[in-house]
DNA sequence: GCGACTCTACTTACTGGTCAGTAAGGTGTC
DNA sequence: GACACCTTACTGACCAGTAAGTAGAGTCGC
């Protein structure tokens, strides 16, 4: 009756949550249905049982993803440019200190490897997130709040492309991440405090 | 005795070469020695014979990579910084157009599945390919040829996230390349001729 | 208030394919 | 006859995916 725990959802949900955690880390290729249900105390059948391809929770993962991002954006809708940069700084720190990667680095990097679907589904998400991005520069310049060269799509894009590069530089360069962050900050005319 | 015939050499120069192409489309773990063996026409032992462990192969191909960026930094160590971001803009076209990423970004997306032997290398490539982006931009800065807010090693690693994470996205948006290397010049204070 | 039925969520047990890696043998060249 | 450079033939591990069976919970007629 409850939904909140349902057997189904539950035991679906933790799949997710392991597959997640092993996507940005590893690597979509680089993790099995063992690993996951190792993990989980179950048996290898049993993930089959939710997704019965490896496809279908690829799939699964980045629509999850889609709709997670879809509600964040408008969640923080009413937030000042400058604060929402901010946020998403906070998230790549988060990403970091958990080893991985951002979504849309390893799907990107790993693209030729994927099945065609998941490929349909990364094209989608990558398209929301840097037309986010644009849209976080574009308010911020018609606010005032950031001044800089050059057209906001120019903008946005080289901030979502750094981002994306500096977090898996991160990982062999701790002072990456950082050193990028700021320097966004620099060339968007925001004080650094 | 013509070592540019050298059997020994050929062979293996050919499975390098073709490992390269390998890694740099679908990734290391994502390819296997029969890729390898079956393109090139011999056995899969044939290539174990010149490279026992795949962990072998793979830092061969790091360190030759660390020995071509050696030498192309020595050879255009007199041309202009403007210049010089000018040819590392055509190299980032040539990957792009072979449907590739640049090396630091496939190993740095993998790097958790990596032998840590390849992590080590990879480690002193990446730090040796931020170094010079650093240099550029803090040579062109000293020339005069430069204008940005900032220091040296925070544009330089910005360019060189930015430059990996263009390359990734461009297989999911053809515009996202160009439009970080444009805006690049524009942050540079470089004349978008 | 109990047996028959049904559905969800698994299990055991298996297949066929791919993988890195090895051992032992062959062949041509110096 | 020694060595470089392969070959054939194999092993064991892991992989995604499938088929068939089962335990338990809910539902229904009655």
């Amino acid at each position: 009756m409850k939904p909140e725990t349902d057997a189904r959802t539950d035991t679906r949900k933790k799949i997710l949550d392991l597959a997640e955690v092993l996507m940005l880390s590893r690597g979509f290729n680089a993790f099995s249905y063992q690993h996951i249900s190792g993990e989980l105390g179950v048996r290898n059948a049993a993930i089959h049982y939710h997704f019965p391809k490896k496809t279908d929770l690829g799939v699964a993962l980045i629509e999850r993803y889609r709709r997670r991002f879809a509600r964040y954006v408008e969640a923080q809708a009413e937030l000042s440019p400058p604060v929402q940069l901010d946020r998403y700084f906070s998230l790549a720190d988060t990403y970091y200190n958990k080893q991985q990667i951002c979504p849309s680095g390893i799907l990107s990097a790993e693209l030729h490897t994927l099945p065609p679907e998941m490929r349909q589904s990364t094209a989608s998400f990558v398209e929301e997130m840097r037309t986010w991005a644009v849209d976080i520069v574009r308010r911020g310049q018609v606010a005032g709040a950031m001044h800089y060269v050059g057209t906001p799509e120019g903008m946005g894009t080289i901030v979502f492309a750094a981002m994306q590069g500096s977090l898996q530089l991160a990982r062999l360069d701790s002072t990456a991440l950082d050193e990028v962050k700021q320097q966004i900050r620099l060339l968007l005319g925001m004080a650094q405090a």
